[in-house]
DNA sequence: GTAATAGTGTCTTTGAGACACTATCCC
DNA sequence: GGGATAGTGTCTCAAAGACACTATTAC
C-alpha cells in the first residue's frame, strides 16, 4: 500500500457508501430414490420467517477468506461434507428481491453423493425432489435461483460427465444413464450413452455386480477426473 | 410483504451487518488493427490513484434497477454504446483485493465493434492490446480479472460464433478467421473454418468485395443471431 | 508470368444416432 | 421356456482435419 492510500484509508468509512446487502445462496443437489433432489431449510428468522429457502447467508468478514470459503462453510454446516463439487453459477442483484432493499446474492450449486452426508441433519432442513421444491412457496426469489442452477446443471450435462459426482461409490451404467436422463428430461439411446462414457475413460470397472431386474449389471466407480472431463461432442436436446 | 416482515423492517438497519464493499468491473474488448484490445481508465481518486484500472464502480442503489443495469450504465459512460454484447463472468470476493477491506466485484465482459463508439472518449481512458495491458501495473487484482474474462472469451470462441460481435459492419471471412485465431492463439485450417461458419447460417453474403493483397475477397455481414449460435462441435485447443 | 491472397474438392477420421441383435438370470 | 434387464454389432450420417488443388488480380 502506498502513502497516499494509507492517508485515504484513515478517513475512510464503509458507511460513506450505499452498498447492497450481499449474500451467498446455494442449490445443493443429490439423488434420492433415483430423483434429483434439492436441500431446503426453513427460515428461522424474519424476514420471510417460516418460508422454505435455499441454504445460504451472509459472508463472515472475519472467518471467510474469500467468497468460495463462505460457500464451503455453508455447505459444511448443512451437510457435513467437505469437498463436494461446487461451482459458482451467477450473481443476481436488484432492488426487489429482498424487502430490506437492494440486495445481491452470489449463487452456487453443489453436487453431492447423499451417502457421504455426515451426522446430524439439522431438524429444519429437508430434501425435496426438484419439481416439488419449485411448487413450494419459497422465500425471496429462490425459485428463480433454483431454476438457474438447474439450467446450469442441465447445460453442463450435455457436454460433461458432471452427474457422476452425484453417484454413490459403486453404480451401474444404467443407473448413471437414468440420472443423465432425469437431469436432461430426455431419453438417451443406450448404445451411444455407453460408448460415450466408456470411451471417456473416467470410470473404473469393478469385478462386482448388482442384480437389477433379472440380470446382473456390472458396477463401476468414478476415477475422480469427471469434474474436468469434457466429451468431444455436445448432446442436442 | 407480510405483517411480521413489516415489523421486522421497522427495526432494521443495514449497518447492523458487516457486508463487503461491492462493485462491478468490466473488461471491454474491441479489435483495433487486427489485435484484441481492452479499455482501461486511469483512476482519478484514491485508492490506487493514477493506476490503470478496468472501467467499473459501485452500484447506484437509486438509479440501477439491477446489477445488469449497473454494467450497462458503466459501459455507456465509457463508450456511448447502448447494446453491446454483455455477459457476466464471475464474482470475485476476498479480504485482500482492496485495501478498504473485504470486497466483492461482479465481473462482466463486453464485446464491441469499435466503429460504433460514439462521441468523446474521456481523456483518461485508453485502449491497450491485451498483452500490453497485462504487462502494466494495474490497480487492485484487475490483471486477474482481465485474465478471467479473456479465458471466458477464449472458451466460448471454441464453440460459439461470439467473435462476430467484434467485427465491423462488413468483413471478409479471412478477417473473421484472423480474429478467431488471435483469440484462440492458434491457427485454424481455412477449409474447416469456412465450412463451419458458412454452415452456421449466421452471416449474409453481400455483393461487395474488398481488395486484400492481390485478389478481391467477398464481404459478409452478421445476421445478428450469432449471440445465440452454438456450433455443433467444439474445437479442440 | 509471378506473387499473393481467396477459395474449393475430396478423402479420412471420429463419435453420435438408429436399430436389430445377443446374453444372463430369475421364475 | 418366458420375461426382464444388460449389453453388443454394425450401418449411417454429420462435421472436423488434412492437404492438394484452382481462381483472381496487381504488378
Amino acid at each position: 500500500m502506498n502513502k497516499q492510500d494509507k492517508k485515504y484509508l484513515e478517513n475512510y468509512s464503509i458507511h460513506d457508501f450505499d452498498i447492497p446487502l450481499t449474500s451467498v445462496d446455494m442449490v445443493i443437489f443429490a439423488i434420492i430414490d433415483g430423483e434429483l433432489n434439492v436441500l431446503l431449510v426453513e427460515r428461522e428468522e424474519a424476514p420471510q420467517q417460516g418460508f422454505l429457502a435455499l441454504p445460504g447467508g451472509f459472508i463472515d468478514l472475519q472467518k471467510d477468506e474469500d467468497i468460495t470459503a463462505t460457500a464451503y462453510r455453508k455447505l459444511y454446516e448443512k451437510t457435513g461434507i467437505k469437498s463436494p463439487y461446487l461451482e459458482q453459477v451467477e450473481s443476481i442483484g436488484n432492488k426487489n428481491r429482498d424487502i430490506r432493499g437492494w440486495s445481491l446474492t452470489v449463487l452456487y450449486f453443489a453436487l453431492i453423493n447423499r451417502d457421504k452426508i455426515k451426522g446430524q441433519k439439522s431438524q429444519n432442513s429437508q430434501w425435496l425432489p426438484i419439481k416439488k421444491a419449485l411448487q413450494q412457496n419459497l422465500a425471496f426469489d429462490h425459485k428463480v435461483l433454483i431454476e438457474k442452477a438447474q439450467n446450469r446443471l442441465r447445460e453442463k450435462t450435455l457436454y460433461t460427465a458432471l452427474p457422476v459426482e452425484l453417484m454413490p461409490e459403486l453404480f451401474t451404467l444404467t443407473e448413471l444413464q437414468t440420472i443423465f436422463e432425469t437431469i436432461l428430461e430426455k431419453k438417451l439411446p443406450i448404445k451411444s450413452f455407453r460408448r460415450r462414457i466408456l470411451n471417456a475413460n473416467i470410470l473404473h470397472p469393478t469385478d462386482k455386480s448388482k442384480l437389477s431386474g433379472k440380470r446382473h449389471a456390472q458396477l463401476f466407480k468414478s476415477t475422480g477426473i469427471d469434474r474436468e472431463y469434457y466429451f468431444p461432442r455436445t448432446l442436442v436436446l
